[in-house]
DNA sequence: CCCTGATTCGC
DNA sequence: GCGAATCAGG
């Protein structure tokens, strides 16, 4: 198989929609997720989630994050070809100094400890007043300065209209998984339909996705439309 | 073991 | 440019 526009095309899309290269791979057809992994990364489609790849600037090391920091960790350069069989980079790495105990306790013991004081790492649920904005807590003060978008959070958009159509995650080998709308869109969703046997859409989006070559004089003009034809804006 | 994405490198 | 082999974390 051969990146063809239609698959490069569809490569960008399912991977922006955040599938994993498996998952695109078996969609598309007749490659390996290494090389749905490796078109996008020459597309330049990268960076996603990886489990190998830290994808923070957390400190990586054990060592203490001073502001002394200064190794910025002597990478060992790409160095040509050795007769001794190359030794993993991880032997390499320099003994990371000793770490220092543990940072103390910013927050003093003699503070008066307030109920339920709201913690940074911790989620504070709060509910939400008419009109959007957040109520109070209890206990809690008000800001001084009050928070700039008083958005009211709505839960990202679960199935309002499409409740009954067939999503992404609902494609399997046995419906049609022809498009219907654009991806992101609130009303995207998928045929569904039973497929005909041996093929990825049923009958009828069959009969839109293979056309037999026509002759040039009466070949009909309007070309096939995968993913809803093309966008209008 | 399975999965994942990243990277390398011969073609 | 391509992708199998390999790596490495979950």
């Amino acid at each position: 198989m051969s990146w063809t526009d239609e698959r490069i095309d569809k490569l960008k899309s399912l991977w922006g929609q955040g599938l994993t290269a498996s998952q695109i791979a078996d969609e598309l057809g007749g490659v390996s997720r290494n090389a749905v992994i490796g078109k996008a990364h020459r597309l330049g489609l990268e960076s996603r989630p990886s489990p190998v790849k830290g994808n923070d600037d957390a400190a990586p090391a054990p060592a203490a994050p001073k502001e002394a920091a200064p190794p910025p960790a002597p990478k060992v350069e790409k160095v040509e070809k050795v007769e001794a069989p190359r030794p993993r980079p991880v032997a390499a790495a320099p003994e990371p100094p000793p770490a220092p105990p543990p940072r103390p306790d910013p927050v003093p013991a003699a503070a008066a400890p307030a109920p339920a004081e709201p913690r940074a790492d911790q989620p504070v649920y709060r509910s939400i007043g008419p009109g959007g904005f957040q109520r109070q807590q209890p206990g809690e003060q008000q800001s001084p300065i009050p928070p700039a978008p008083p958005r009211r959070l709505v839960p990202a958009k679960p199935a309002p209209e499409i409740a009954d159509k067939t999503s992404l995650l609902e494609l399997n080998d046995r419906i049609c998984k022809w498009p219907l709308g654009h991806p992101g869109e609130p009303d995207f969703h998928f045929c569904g339909d039973p497929v005909n046997p041996g093929f990825p859409y049923c009958v009828q989006h069959c009969g839109q996705a293979y056309q037999a070559q026509m002759p040039r004089r009466d070949r009909r003009p309007p070309p096939p439309l995968p993913y809803g034809g093309p966008r209008v804006r």
